[in-house]
DNA sequence: ATCGGTAGCAAGCGATTGCTTGGTAGCATA
DNA sequence: TATGCTACCAAGCAATCGCTTGCTACCGAT
């Protein structure tokens, strides 16, 4: 499941191997556990950061001792590996999907942002470590898919802004990477200011978001 | 100098003591080594974070052994404070200048926008810190005056952007504190991305953010 | 010539880190 | 009932962390 996240993005030749895949039955309950303990570190990571949350923290959290979390994982570092690439691999199939849509690019740019604030409910701590850890991440070999996804990403919004350009919905003088940049950084930084339960919506959120991005980028004739 | 930020936000009842002011001739010296120090471990808390940062990894860096650093500072604690409060104290008073220019709206709100963007190439260590480490130190008390700060940003932001409406300069349906969030968001998450020395300038980033912004809540008639 | 204070070195301490090892209760299957 | 595997516990190890201690060149002022 992980794996063919970085088998996607192609780049990883990867060296720690991962955990064998049990083959034999009853295997769900493992992977039920290992999905319970990465949402707990997942949450950690999200609140402390994930260099100052340590192994104790999350074993103390699950209930268990540090050492058995080492029945589920090899390393720290594999579990923020699996959050990162479940994250990664489930954006890229929601932007795909909406791309295929094959509406106007206008429409697109609208459900692009819509999309990804609306994950906020879903993968809010994923979303906030991905921001917070894979600057410095990315720099270690285990993590170069970390970039990989960051070109993919850019270049699915790029591409719907310079196709908006030149349907003529889109200003002319407007930098597409730049724009994207201001776009992404305005929409993906909400998870560190919302928080869920509140009166907050993320329809409201999308609302004025996608009131003041498209208006600002669209061109008035 | 440090101290006055702190008392600017007045919240700061700070346990640990500062180190004892020098009163006597030739500290001239002593500031500007300290000041050397704060900008190398600026540097090294802006490039790696602040908790995977070491005192061994600053003293390296300057040269010297880790426990040197003590002479100059209290702790690794103190030496993140002063480099947030003087970030904080600098950014307060540059705002403050652009409102006391007495703008109209929407000159002021590109004024912000501008400054806040230009400050990237004199504090860019100091903006990434605090955009990445704040959310953690806040929560201890010593960097209670983070939260001071944060809230005054946002009431300069907001109290601009309702003036604008009220003068019919921008839109009526705009939810001042989201549209604030959008904006800081972007323009202050741009220090992650943009790197001195390169053919792309603060003037071309503000050039097109102002653009974008200034024309998504603007009102069109 | 002496003296006080600065800025550094050399060494190491106690605490905490990620992780390893050896063992065991409990359950499903045969 | 015997076997094999899962999911954990109990204990601790090597490395690294922030920081402390005792000391000494060095320099400007007396």
């Amino acid at each position: 499941m992980a794996r063919d996240i970085k088998a996607r993005t192609k780049a990883t030749a990867n060296s720690t191997p991962r955990r064998a895949g049990r083959s034999r039955a009853g295997n769900g309950g493992e992977q039920l556990r290992q999905a319970e303990l990465l949402q707990i570190a997942a949450d950690l990571f999200a609140e402390r950061g994930y260099v100052a949350t340590t192994v104790r923290d999350i074993a103390d959290a699950a209930g268990i001792l540090s050492g058995s979390l080492y029945h589920h994982f090899d390393s720290k570092e594999s579990m923020i590996d699996e959050i990162l690439s479940t994250f990664i691999n489930q954006t890229l199939d929601t932007y795909d999907a909406v791309v295929a849509e094959g509406l106007r690019p206008r429409q697109t740019f609208e459900r692009l942002v819509s999309v990804s604030l609306g994950s906020m409910t879903t993968a809010r701590s994923a979303i906030l470590i991905y921001q917070n850890e894979s600057r410095f991440l990315v720099q270690e070999p285990r993590f170069a898919y970390l970039g990989d996804a960051h070109r993919r990403f850019e270049r699915i919004w790029t591409v719907v802004i310079e196709q908006g350009i030149e349907a003529g919905e889109f200003r002319e003088n407007l930098d597409p990477k730049l724009i994207y940049r201001l776009v992404r950084d305005s929409v993906w930084t909400a998870p560190r200011w919302w928080r869920p339960g509140g009166p907050l919506k993320p329809e409201r959120i999308t609302e004025q978001y996608v009131a003041v991005l498209v208006d600002g980028i669209a061109r008035h004739d």
